[in-house]
DNA sequence: CATCGACTTGGACGGGTGTCCAACTCGACG
DNA sequence: CGTCGAGTTGGACACCCGTCCAAGTCGATG
């Protein structure tokens, strides 16, 4: 019965829509069973929250958020185009490794949105915001480090996501973290390899 | 009213099944759903399958099967390692993109089976049967060109899987097949990369 | 032709779902 | 200190769910 600010309750019911999803799948994350994570009564959900789908579109956004400040932090100070590369993708793997659940309830969400009317954008929006932090990264890489491609810098983002995305799938299953940095290694490698020229 | 034979209901239900999972997600396919799409009644459902559980596994086993021997035949009589491997892969591509249900009810199942007490032996069921594919692959490839490989085989093979499952995802949510294609290209390359020596 | 067991299925069971309203409570402001 | 509106929430609404039973219906077998 005490006053909390929607803010709070937002930040809260968000937190635990997260635990649900990851612990039980978003098939299973209903209203209920969220606001009860949350301790709060069924209603105070709609109090916050116009609907259960547009809660999912605020829970992935906030994931995208963080999730891109992450890796952007990882890469901060690289001296090379490898500690760079590098760097990106097992900084990716540092953070989803230290929060499984953020992993678990994105992939979740993405994949049970396909499927839904009222969710039907959800999972282009998320590899629009994918491939455009991506692209960052590569035109960061072409500035820093006078990077010139053999492919399209297009296609040399689309061959980083195919590698996080193929390594995280396996991994959420497996959660075998050292397959998975030796994977990412050797992604590294190939993504080097398609250097033509490079300037220091 | 009219009989059918067991089995023959039970390929339909499980064709209703794989139209209503790509449709609209296995979240909606539930049992009333799917054997209207078949034109049952509900009750057939539970004549045929002990449970919803029973049938999707039934479901994944059936594609897994179908999906091996396509890829298998893809492959049959590549004459070099470059085209095995590229081969193997756009083959596996080939069959995702003449029957793009397939392919999103594997992935949605398998999503959902993660957080499912029932199901969760299902998603590490599916590593296990790719992974074992794949290292026979590897493993004909070894004979075949007397490769011999950089890094464990089991490293190649999960490598292996990482690109088809980074390609798929994001293939399934924007169809871009074209750019799926050079996405395996650069996968190609990057695999044969890893070959140290090979014989004819 | 009678019988019997496999096959078929309408309908019920207990449960869960998203959403919303009407009634209540309370803190701040006039 | 009274009022008023924002905050809170129990409970209802209409719906969908997996499962299963009991009552029917048929085709083959004796």
């Amino acid at each position: 019965m005490q006053r909390i600010a929607v803010a709070d309750r937002r930040a809260s019911l968000l937190a635990a829509a997260l635990r649900v999803i990851a612990r039980d799948g978003v098939a299973r994350a209903s209203t209920r069973v969220i606001a009860a994570e949350a301790g709060m009564p069924t209603a105070s959900f709609h109090y916050v929250f116009a609907s259960h789908a547009a809660m999912l579109e605020e829970l992935v956004a906030g994931i995208l958020e963080a999730q891109a400040a992450a890796v952007a932090e990882a890469v901060g100070e690289a001296g090379t185009l490898h500690e760079f590369a590098g760097g990106a993708l097992q900084g990716w793997l540092d953070r989803a490794a230290a929060e499984p659940a953020v992993e678990i309830a994105l992939q979740d969400v993405v994949a049970f949105s396909r499927a839904s009317p009222d969710l039907h954008h959800l999972a282009a929006t998320v590899y629009e915001h994918y491939a455009a932090s991506v692209a960052g990264f590569v035109a960061a890489a072409e500035e820093r480090f006078g990077v010139r491609w053999t492919v399209p810098s297009a296609d040399v983002a689309r061959f980083v996501l195919v590698l996080t995305d193929g390594v995280a799938a396996r991994w959420l299953v497996d959660r075998d973290e050292a397959a998975a940095r030796r994977a990412l290694a050797l992604g590294t490698r190939a993504l080097l390899a398609l250097v033509q020229e490079q300037r220091p």
